[in-house]
DNA sequence: CATTTTTCTGATCAAGCGCTAATTTACAGT
DNA sequence: ACTGTAAATTAGCGCTTGATCAGAAAAATG
């Protein structure tokens, strides 16, 4: 998993299908179905904001597509509804529903479970263009960005301790309900684990090839020490 | 600590006493010897630049400070002068080597040096503008950048995870080096408290009010977990 | 082939950008 | 109060920016 990448995180070598003629030389205009290129710029234009940031200009957007300028708004307008596209287009269905189900999955010891969801969790969103065009909208201080947040504070964070406390029998949260401190537990496994992408793709610096290996310690950390965390929190309050 | 602000990190209310006149009326003309105003101007730019990014236009910051946009190109030859002077300003002393003196001092338990550093560390650099100039730097590729994780890898993770040796009776580095997978649990830490601040500068939500007891239950996970992950990752290797 | 349709380009605009040069003016020293 | 000096402003240059629009050209249709 995470396979060895360039610095943009695409394998090295790659030039996709759909993928346009950088730098190509002037080729002969060529007419593509409506729905074929809108994909064709809105895609493009997720690599190029996710490396320049969305102050990157829509003449080199153009460039790299292999189009001329004023095409891009044939498609969108304005600059910012081709960002709004992109938002849309980098968020929208990669969310797997399938990994709340996981996480409560009392068959699997609950660090099997955690393992499992950020495996496939850092499978899904661990890419070059997400985690730029993540970070990027938050300076911007986008709503969008606000939105995932609470969505994985909701169907994450809340699972993750509701299943520690089932796991070493403590209360429901039904019972005694999470205090912000305890959810903050959640918090910190989730940015302890993120960081890994952030000083990858934000700050490019190196990281540790095997990624699944380090987010198995830092579940095995969080197994082991947040537990007797939780019962003090609870304890000190009840 | 971290008292109640507003979006910018700054005190609710405040106009500080150097601080320009923000959109001030057609003020006199004022003249201010060269170092008072060099001053002035970097430090206006550096909470624009922490706000807009470095993108933000010199004009925009003139008016900010209320001065006309060339003068400041009497200060600074170009802007990126002044945006190196401004990462120059913002990383410069703000490291305290006090703080590696503490993660050294054997007579305190090693739960509660990690609480004082990191209580201590969060108060120097968990600012509105040190956190956003180190992720915009960071997205441009910046090296001054990466000189501060080394930093950071060296002078604290290195410690840390010597310490943790010591306090189980476990081999010295020097016996049995750190692997990789080790020195990540440290990172671990710093990711899960680091992301506190991503969580508030960059992305802009809520957070805990009370951080230092968050930071303490960090720590405290870390420290009942990490030993026996340690543990097993030198035994496993032999 | 001729005609229609629709994609795509070339030329261009108005606003905004970093930066420069000439001029004005506040203040210190006498 | 006068004068010299250096801080500050006014005006503007050359270039880039997002966006517009008339017309060229490729595919679809008959």
């Amino acid at each position: 998993m995470i396979p060895e990448t360039d610095s943009r995180g695409a394998q090295i070598g790659e030039e996709d299908g759909v993928g346009p003629a950088q730098a190509a030389g002037p080729r002969k205009r060529k007419r593509l179905p409506r729905n074929e290129r809108e994909q064709m710029i809105v895609e493009e234009a997720i690599r190029f904001f996710a490396e320049v940031g969305f102050e990157g200009q829509t003449r080199e957007l153009a460039r790299r597509l292999g189009i001329t300028q004023p095409l891009i708004f044939r498609y969108f307008p304005t600059k910012e509804d081709l960002i709004e596209r992109v938002y849309q287009e980098v968020y929208l269905s990669r969310w797997d529903p399938r990994w709340e189900e996981l996480l409560e999955d009392r068959d699997l010891p609950l660090g099997k479970r955690l393992t499992e969801f950020y495996k496939a969790y850092t499978k899904a969103i661990f890419t070059y263009e997400w985690v730029r065009i993540f970070v990027y909208s938050g300076l911007k201080g986008v709503n969008i960005n606000k939105r995932y947040l609470a969505l994985i504070r909701d169907r994450v964070f809340k699972r993750v301790m509701t299943e520690l406390r089932a796991a070493h029998g403590l209360p429901s949260p039904d019972d005694v309900p999470f205090s912000e401190a305890e959810l903050e537990l959640a918090w910190g496994l989730h940015g302890s684990i993120f960081y890994i992408a952030i000083r990858k793709w934000i700050y490019e610096v190196e990281i540790p090839s095997d990624i699944e290996g380090v987010i198995a310690a830092e579940v095995e950390n969080f197994v082991l020490g947040a537990p007797a965390v939780v019962e003090r929190m609870i304890s000190v309050r009840g």
